[in-house]
DNA sequence: TTTTTATTGTTAATTTTTTAACACTTCAAA
DNA sequence: TTTGAAGTGTTAAAAAATTAACAATAAAAA
C-alpha cells in the first residue's frame, strides 16, 4: 500500500487524515473537538498511534503536548487525491469536473477567480 | 448522515461505492473482481446488502443476476465529493486544485481539452 | 423432466476498529 | 519542594466490519 492510498484506511484513520490535510498539524485535542460523534481524547490518540505506526504521522513535543503532522508531503497529496477523484466521478477528465462546479448553481466565483483560472489555461496552451 | 457523506462508511463500502461511482451498475461478480486483496464473492453480496440496507444501493434482477446500482443521483454526488475535496485539500479553491492539476508533470492534457476549458471560463464569466 | 450450474440467502466465526479505564509523566503554580 | 492540572502510555473490553461456510433457489442444459 502507498502512503497516499487513502482508501486503505479505515473510517476513523481517514477522517483523521482528512483533518490534517486541511488544517495541517494538531493535537489530538484540537482532533477530538474536530471529529464528528464526539469521540473521546483516549480514543484519538490511540488512532493517533497507530497512524504514527502506519508511517502516515509523525510528531514533535512542544511544551507537554505533541504536535502530529503528516508524513505525506502536502503536495504529492493534493495531486493523488485530485486524480483520484477526477477517475472515479469524472471519467479522469478536468474539464468535465470544471464543468459540473462552474455549473453548479451553490457556487459563486468571483470575477478575480474566474480571471486567474482563464490565466492559468492561457498559460497552460502556451507549452 | 447524508446519503451524500461518504466520510461515514467502513473501509469497505466506500470503496465498493468508489466503484459504482466510477463504473456505474455492476454485479457482485464484477466487483469481487474489481476490489483490492481478493474478497471472496459471498463477502461481496454481504456488503451489498449492507450498503442496500443503508439506502445506498438498489438493485434489479437481470437473468438469475442482481445489479445492483447507486442510489445517489451521479450529478448530486459528484458535486458534493468535488466540493469536499476542495475544501480539504486546496481551501475551497477551484483555482488552487485546477493549478495543481495543471502544473504536475505528469498531467497532459490535449490542446483541445484546454480549449473546452477556456471556453467554460468564458461562459461562466458572462453570468 | 431431471440434472447441473450459477447465482443468492443466512448465519456465525474471525478480525479489525473503536472505545475508554486507569496508570504514568511532566510541567507549572502554590 | 509539593501538589495539581494537563497531558501521554498501556491495555483490554466492546462494537463494528469483514469474512466465508453452507443452504436454498432458480435458470439453463441435458
Amino acid at each position: 500500500m502507498s502512503i497516499f492510498d487513502l482508501s486503505s484506511l479505515s473510517r476513523r484513520e481517514r477522517q483523521i487524515m482528512d483533518l490534517f490535510f486541511e488544517k495541517g498539524a494538531l493535537t489530538a485535542n484540537q482532533i477530538t473537538e474536530l471529529l464528528p460523534d464526539n469521540p473521546s481524547n483516549a480514543t484519538v490518540r490511540t488512532l493517533l498511534r497507530i497512524l504514527e505506526d502506519k508511517g502516515q504521522l509523525s510528531h514533535d513535543k512542544k511544551g507537554r503536548q505533541f504536535v502530529y503532522f503528516t508524513l505525506v508531503r502536502q503536495g504529492e497529496a493534493k495531486q493523488s487525491a485530485f486524480k483520484d477523484l477526477l477517475k472515479t466521478f469524472f471519467k479522469g477528465s478536468l474539464t468535465d469536473a470544471v464543468a459540473t462546479f462552474i455549473n453548479d448553481p451553490d457556487t459563486d466565483m468571483t470575477e478575480e477567480e474566474l480571471d486567474e483560472l482563464e490565466d492559468l489555461v492561457k498559460q497552460a496552451k502556451k507549452k
